[in-house]
DNA sequence: AATGGGACCTGCGCGC
DNA sequence: TGCGCGCAGGTCCCAT
């Protein structure tokens, strides 16, 4: 569920809503979830009495910033954080020191749970490419040139640019009327500028409408994004594109499926 | 270096 | 109603 819009959208509310509180007590349901090298006890007792003092985010990655040590947290396909009441289906669950409860959602329980007790130990935060929001266009093209990678598995690779997935990578091409298949290499220098700067409207507009929901997503508070009706190709399979009334289509790219419009994206 | 397939998991919607 | 299949917002590992 999680691309960089939704990952923003929960770190927003997670710093108006748990910024500053301890954590009083810690229930682990599916214990596979923490990755930590040591024992599950340890993990719980490191948290317990713990202030929350900040999140962050870089890409995809949640990052909870504790009185001691970092709570780094990666939503994968269907994690989520929610404020609140105890939630039923919660993996993991933090009691607060204001009485309420900071669930840890995630159907399919492929998310992973780390504490590290340094900024060291953040290293993995390095593997990452830049920011959208701070590519400068130079570089986005330089990187482009440089790749042999069909664009679509470009704008995924997490080494290349932090925090596009797949809806809206799909979204971006349809948007700045990229071919899925095209080698990244053959952009354009002004293609390559215009990407980028559908990539970065894109993203603001989602962050604007808090994300995008289509089963699982919701941010902090339980509330649905409302980013999904503004898609314009993803999961349109065999429906007519809204610029040219072509059948939009699916095929695979990097083993995942990926949606276009075969008039408007050349 | 890039790609394809499989693995990790659960759950929904659909056709029969 | 029940069952099997396709599909799913991510990433890693392996073989080619």
């Amino acid at each position: 569920m999680p691309e960089l819009p939704e990952v923003e959208t929960i770190k927003r509310s997670l710093n108006r809503n748990v910024k500053g509180k301890r954590i009083k007590r810690v229930e682990v349901f599916v214990p596979r979830l923490i990755k930590n090298p040591d024992s599950l006890r340890s993990f719980i007792n490191s948290l317990r009495g713990r202030r929350i003092e900040r999140v962050k985010r870089r890409g995809k990655m949640l990052i909870l910033e504790l009185d001691k040590g970092f709570l780094a947290i990666h939503l994968r396909i269907a994690g989520g954080l929610q404020y609140g009441k105890r939630e039923e289906r919660a993996r993991l669950c933090f009691l607060l020191d204001d009485g309420r409860w900071l669930n840890y959602m995630d159907a399919r329980t492929l998310g992973e749970i780390r504490l590290v007790d340094n900024t060291e130990s953040l290293d993995f935060l390095k593997r990452l490419g830049p920011e959208p929001f701070s590519y400068s266009y130079h570089t986005w093209y330089r990187q482009l040139q440089r790749s042999r990678s069909k664009i679509k598995a470009f704008l995924l690779d997490q080494q290349k640019i932090a925090g596009l997935g797949n809806i809206y990578a799909c979204e971006a091409l349809f948007a700045a009327k990229i071919n899925p298949f095209r080698p990244a290499s053959s952009l354009t220098l002004s293609e390559s500028k215009n990407l980028l700067t559908r990539i970065k409207q894109l993203l603001r507009k989602a962050i604007k409408y808090k994300g995008t929901t289509i089963s699982d997503y919701r941010d902090a508070e339980g509330k649905k994004g409302k980013m999904q009706f503004s898609l314009k190709v993803y999961q349109r399979k065999n429906m007519p594109c809204f610029v040219c009334g072509d059948i939009i289509q699916r095929k695979i790219i990097a083993g995942r499926g990926t949606y276009f419009c075969p008039t408007c994206q050349k």
